[in-house]
DNA sequence: CCTTGTGAATATGTTCACAGCA
DNA sequence: TGCTGTGAACATATTCACAAGG
């Protein structure tokens, strides 16, 4: 421990994204951890469910304090509260969701969003043959309304779930209503301004992945 | 061009995860391109449109063979094929897909699979409510049937689509039946033999790396 | 004993910059 | 000219290994 040390810890632009991407990880471990009545763990332990080294999850924590004890490890209540701290998550954002079809049936059905920091607040679709059908407690709203409904609802993630043919439309729209981070699960690389965070989920990537090595 | 060079070339173990984990969104974009009639492109055009470089992309498929002629850049409908070829898909894989609720069905009403090299072949569910469903064009089956009909298919590949409570056993099963890669849609990081690959796919991960920077 | 936090060492990944060829 | 393919240079990420504290 050094305590005389310039106080520069969490400087967000010092901090490798990729460290950023393992964060939410531990945090969902640690919470398992947490539902079976476990108090405390270590790096190494942590380290074997994950199949990454004990190093790297010290490495990785040490870049916003000092959360464990040396001879014990860690709190793990404690530790979970700190990564939700550390990645906004002590609080529930809205997320509004585009795209009405199965897959957006499947992800507003979902309910394992809420405990770890979200809720699918509205639905939209272009498609007035699905505008006013409930999709679990919510009603699917015309994708006109979008940009106002994004105001009232201050949502600032958005989901892709539209066909791919619409996808890049649907960003700008989204975009334009003022929206900065957008989940995309259409099969397309989104052409956004620097200042738009998009990330992708597409099976198809990670099956073609797995080939690869099938031979 | 080096012509008298050692023939190692695509020795698997030599060419970096990082860089297979790329070729599939390549191929996605080239054959966006293909469909809009495009013939050719250069490193520097596909790099705008992934928002990457273009030394990393020339770099990247360098690994694999010299594809692209210089001054003029890459023959489109060529490289798609070699990077089918390289990635295995230059034919098409049986996946099986566990979990019939609304992300299976989701996932198994999606007609997207098939033009990129998979299929959904089967459905396994354990609740006897769901067997017999028909979710698209397939019957939902008992998961008592999964080893024998993963013999029959001869499938690599298994999706899992159950609850988190339900994924690692579900795990076990497959890989027990012969699975030996797996994309898990479950929230919870599967414990594996070494063998086994396993992706995930989990939204919330993208998500709270999203608030990370939302502050 | 055990385990953390961290500089130093290593390993990996990306970009530069240019020779060579169409 | 325009663009590839690629060593060399650089940048980033991971692991090692150990002092220090419980």
């Amino acid at each position: 421990m050094r305590s005389t040390k310039a106080p520069v810890k969490r400087i967000k632009s010092e901090i490798p994204d990729i460290v950023i991407g393992r964060l939410p990880v531990y945090l969902r471990t640690l919470n398992l951890l947490a539902s079976e009545g476990r108090e405390v763990t270590s790096s190494q332990e942590l380290g074997e469910h994950l199949g990454i080294s004990s190093a790297q999850i010290r490495k990785d924590l040490s870049h916003f304090g000092e959360f464990g004890k040396q001879g014990t490890g860690y709190n793990i209540p404690y530790l979970c509260k700190q990564l939700q701290k550390i990645l906004n998550v002590d609080k529930v954002w809205s997320v509004v969701l585009v795209g009405a079809g199965s897959l957006g049936n499947a992800i507003a059905n979902y309910n394992g969003f809420e405990s770890r920091g979200f809720r699918i607040s509205a639905i939209f679709d272009e498609d007035p043959q699905k505008i006013g059908n409930e999709v679990g407690t919510i009603v699917v709203e015309s994708i006109n309304g979008l940009a106002e409904r994004i105001k009232e609802l201050d949502a600032h993630i958005a989901v892709i779930a539209v066909p791919v043919q619409a996808a890049q439309r649907v960003a700008d729209y989204l975009i334009e209503s003022g929206i900065a981070s957008i989940l995309c699960y259409a099969p397309i690389t989104l052409s956004v301004p620097a200042n738009v965070r998009v990330e992708y989920i597409d099976p198809v990537i990670h099956f073609q992945h797995m080939t690869y090595y099938l031979g």
